[in-house]
DNA sequence: CTGTTAGCGCTTTCAT
DNA sequence: ATGAAAGCGCTAACAG
């Protein structure tokens, strides 16, 4: 059992050839001609025997080891995750590399050992995904390796792929003057602090500056504008009844799916009806938004065009920097009354 | 910029000792006693050139990659991933090993690949993981290196982590006898194919298994049992829907989360309160199930502890053959009365 | 057009 | 107690 590997030697030898005639074939360098018939021999030799190179061998020598690092803070906390990583995945499958994972929890500590141990095993190139999008702190050797942000952004590193959060607020006030809705308009979930104050995140003022732009070109302004701290459905649920106790709004512009979930709750106890009696767009495509009577109409984030965006500019010769914005998907359900009311 | 990696050689050098005395003191092996300042010069020389091995150089050495490769049929599809990779990836960090991720959507050809893939990098170990339980298809050449299934069965690699579905069961309707209903319980989302037919899923039929024996050996019965072929939102509300036309029961025992989800909404359309006038109890602590109202009382998947467990006995010396069973915690949460009826 | 040779960075006998 | 030397499997100069 266990017999040794099949190494380019015992290649070459059954070929009747040298181990640089075997290896120059196999890795198909192109600018050394070597007969066609030594090609053949070479390849049946391989193929008979089940060779498979050995990449830490060749790591060693070339310094390339064919492989990747993922690394993020979080990968479980949040239903964003698996679509960057398996958009990632994907990507460095077509480009026949391996993608390590690492998280770190958004400790600098672990961060410092995720690239460590990444550079220790010769990785081609790092991505630094970000759970909810922010600025990420990156340890100071990955200077030595292509890197890509995924999801946030680096003073460092300016080759990133973010959502369109602008335009993805647009569109959701498109969405609302498209089913007729014009007036009567509450804004739910809107959080100064991160908008503009302490914990300024760029994606939600990005999202929220789309959001007022389009509102204002298209002459249209808030009934009104309730905030919270925590996107959860608890929250949509109780802003939601506090919003009716004293307003008849015509739809909710809500900041994220969870929020709206909780909004539907009291709509439902209220007896409003959906669409209606009253509309909702969202952001997000969470899972639930298909899940909910009616479908919820969602602004939805590019997760998985992300990683597979990300790791292919990694991978694609030299890095270009800048941000590349990706087009937030919307999707249209029964939240929003089809044509004008 | 890119200055030359600092090598073993550099760190020997500057602490003015052999690379072999370097090796020995950096590996710490146990049996060769270096002096005591030998072992600091090494260490400071180490630390002051900022040392760190090349994995590829001990691996083409060692064969050990302090890697494996966690081999996946879909990492997306379903919110089960995470936790599993969660806590794989734990566990990995525990043993300071790095973790390859793999998808294959559960194609061969893709599984070969995967396989060889994680072979050619000479990882120590494979995790097979399969998102819904079941019997997985493993490459020959996987002979070579330790291999623990999770959330699945290979009729060759006997090592596996599964959630202890019939104890899951079982609990389920101690939940039920807990609340003090003990009569006109429907079973919602049973399916014949799956507990014995030609789509016979292993871990649903342990699961109904023990939601059987528990019912008998407490006297209960079903008042009905309502099957559907998939357990989404809209089997729920539509199955609950046909049920109260007929039935007036006092609880349902949904098999997973989504169709619970599903017939809350029917509930609510209904005007039937929960728990007051019907109660719930339900499978997998899906996140959906903390946000509804009242929050569902579920038997929970263990995904986390199953990951980190797998990627345990992999790495825990010499593989142990059989299944390590889970058990599925039990969340209490609104959707059953408290106490007695 | 093909083969010989010299390492990549590390661990490990085997001498000293 | 320490060091010299060989070699893991592969690629890239350099000869022939």
């Amino acid at each position: 059992m266990g017999k040794k590997r099949v190494t380019l030697a015992d290649v070459a030898r059954l070929a009747g050839l040298s181990t640089t005639a075997a290896s120059m074939i196999l890795t198909g360098r192109p600018d050394t001609r070597l007969s066609p018939e030594a090609h053949k021999k070479v390849h049946d030799a391989a193929a008979s025997l089940g060779y498979r190179p050995n990449v830490a061998a060749r790591a060693l020598r070339t310094d390339k080891s064919r492989s990747i690092a993922f690394i993020s803070d979080y990968v479980a906390t949040t239903r964003f995750a698996s679509g960057l990583i398996r958009g990632a995945l994907a990507a460095a499958e077509e480009a026949k590399h391996v993608m390590l994972l690492l998280e770190t929890g958004g400790e600098p500590a672990r961060e410092i050992q995720a690239v460590e141990a990444a550079l220790d095993r010769q990785v081609d190139g790092l991505i630094f995904a970000a759970m909810r999008a922010r600025e990420v702190f990156v340890p100071d050797m990955a200077i030595n390796v292509p890197v890509v942000m995924l999801n946030g952004t680096s003073a460092r590193f300016s080759s990133s792929v973010l959502p369109d959060e602008y335009q993805g607020g647009r569109t959701a006030v498109e969405f609302l003057v498209r089913a007729g809705i014009r007036d009567d308009i509450v804004l739910l979930g809107h959080n100064a602090q991160q908008e503009e104050g302490l914990f300024r995140s760029e994606a939600i003022s990005n999202r929220l500056r789309g959001i007022r732009d389009a509102m204002s070109d298209a002459g249209m302004a808030f009934l009104a504008e309730v905030s919270c701290w925590n996107w959860e459905p608890n929250f949509g649920y109780e802003l939601t009844r506090k919003v009716l106790k004293t307003h008849r709004p015509r739809a909710l512009l809500c900041l994220n799916d969870r929020l709206a979930f909780g909004a539907y709750q009291a709509l439902g106890e209220a007896g409003l009806r959906i669409p209606e009696d009253i509309g909702l767009v969202s952001f997000d495509n969470d899972e639930i938004a298909g899940y909910l009577r009616p479908g919820l109409t969602t602004i939805g984030l590019p997760h998985e065009d992300m990683g597979h965006r990300a790791v292919q500019r990694l991978l694609e010769g030299p890095l270009t920097p800048g941000a590349d914005l990706l087009a937030m998907p919307a999707i249209w359900r029964g939240s929003l009354p089809e044509k004008q009311a």
